[in-house]
DNA sequence: CTGTTAGATTAACACTGTTAAGTAGGTTTT
DNA sequence: AAAACCTACTTAACAGTGTTAATCTAACAG
C-alpha cells in the first residue's frame, strides 16, 4: 500500500534513508533478528532495491558501523585534546569512554566486535587498516607509549601491554552485553574495578 | 522385558549419535552454518528426527557445550587438587587453563561465552546455577576469598575483583577468537601479559 | 487378529538473503 | 513527434533455513 503513495515523496536521501533505517531496526532488534524485507517494509521500498545501494546485508552493517564507530574515536579525540598532562589519566579516560561507548551502543559493539566471525564481516573486503576501530585502538597504544617513555608505567612491549588493555576492557563490554542475564555485581563498580586493576597492573 | 531395555539402549545411541554428529559439525564448521538438515545427512536420518530427541536447535547446542565446558571443570579441578599452597599461583594456572581451553575449542567458546545473545542461549529454559560455566567461576571466586584472606591480595570486595578477573581472561580469549585475522603480537606472549597484568593488579 | 504405541518419515509453512528478468517514467536522440 | 535509451524500481523466483502437523510403519499387548 505504501508503494503507490511513496511516489511523491523524495527520492535521492534514499542511500541515507535505507541507512537509518537499517541502523535503528539493527540497534533495536539485534542484527540477524532484522531482514532485508523488514528494512524494506520500514522505508516503504521493496526489498531488492536495497541491493542496489549496497552489496549485501553485510556491507549495509558496515556503512552503520562506521559511521557509529566516529562517534567513538570523536570522544577519545577530545579526550586527547583536553588533557595531554597524564598519560595515566588519558588512559584511565580512555578505557572508560571505549567500556561506556559498547554499552551505549551494545548491538552496533555485538556485531563489530563480538561477533564478526559469524558474521563474515572482517574479510579483506573491509580492512582494518584505517577503520574506525583501528584508530580508537591507536589512541591507546599512544597513552601507553607516553606512559612508558615518563617511567610510569612498568616497561615493555608497547604493542603487546596496548593488546592487553584492549582485551581487559573488551572484556569487561562484552561481557555485559553478551550476558545481560548474568548475576553481575554493581555493573559501575565492576567496571571501576576492572579500570583500576589494569591500571595498577601497569605501574612501575 | 529385555526387548524394552534394548529398545531404550538403541533410543539412547541414537541421540548420542546426534549429539556427537552435531558437535562435530558445530566445531568445524560453526554453529551458525550448520543446518539440521545437515546434521540429519550425517547420521543417515530424516531431519526431523532430531526434534524427537531435542527441543530445538539451542537445546541441542545446549547439551553439547555443557558436555564441552565438563573437560573445563575437570582441568580446573585437577590444578585445584593438586596445589592447595598458593592461591595466587592455583589463580594463575586456573587463568591460563581457561583461555587454553577456550583457544582449544573455539566454536564451543563462541557459542556458549561469546554469543549467547544471538542465538538467545541463556533464557530461563537454561539456567545458569549449576551449570559448567558457574562452576568454572567459582573457582576463580574461591582463590580470590582464599588470596585476600591470606593478605596476598589487596582487601576487596571478592565477588567484584572475580568477575574482573573472569573480564580480563575473557576478553583476550574471545578476542583471539573472534578477530582470527587481526595483527596479534605474539599469543603466547599476550597471553602472558594479561595474566600477569592481572595479577600485578590484585596484589598488595 | 485387533488396538495401541513408539519411532521415524513426508509434506508443508513461513521465513531468510539474494539474483535475474522485467517494467514504468523521464531524457535524449533521430 | 517518434524511437531509442537509461535509470530507478519491482516482481518472481531460487535455494536455503528452523520447525510443525500429519502420516506411515513396525513391534508390541490383549
Amino acid at each position: 500500500m505504501g508503494i503507490a503513495e511513496r511516489r511523491e515523496r523524495e527520492k535521492h536521501n534514499l542511500r541515507q534513508e535505507i541507512l537509518d533505517a537499517a541502523s535503528e531496526l539493527f540497534a533495536r532488534e539485534g542484527y540477524a533478528n532484522v531482514s532485508m524485507r523488514k528494512i524494506a517494509e520500514q522505508i516503504e521500498y521493496s526489498p531488492t532495491t536495497i541491493y542496489l545501494y549496497f552489496k549485501d546485508k553485510t556491507d549495509l552493517l558496515k556503512q552503520i558501523c562506521e559511521e557509529t564507530f566516529g562517534k567513538l574515536i570523536e570522544t577519545v579525540a577530545a579526550i586527547e585534546r583536553a588533557g595531554v598532562g597524564e598519560p595515566l589519566d588519558c588512559l584511565r579516560k580512555g578505557m572508560r569512554a571505549y567500556i561506556d561507548f559498547g554499552l551505549r551502543h551494545p548491538y552496533h559493539y555485538e556485531v563489530t566486535l563480538i561477533t564478526p566471525l559469524a558474521g563474515a564481516i572482517n574479510q579483506e573486503d573491509y580492512p582494518y587498516e584505517g577503520s574506525a576501530g583501528q584508530q580508537a585502538f591507536e589512541y591507546i597504544v599512544r597513552q601507553v607509549g607516553r606512559g612508558m617513555e615518563l617511567g610510569q608505567f612498568r616497561p615493555g612491549d608497547v604493542a603487546t601491554v596496548s593488546q592487553a588493555i584492549w582485551a581487559a576492557i573488551h572484556g569487561v563490554t562484552a561481557l555485559m552485553i553478551s550476558h545481560p542475564d548474568f548475576p553481575f555485581v554493581d555493573r559501575e563498580a565492576l567496571i571501576e574495578q576492572v579500570v583500576e586493576m589494569t591500571i595498577k597492573g601497569l605501574q612501575s
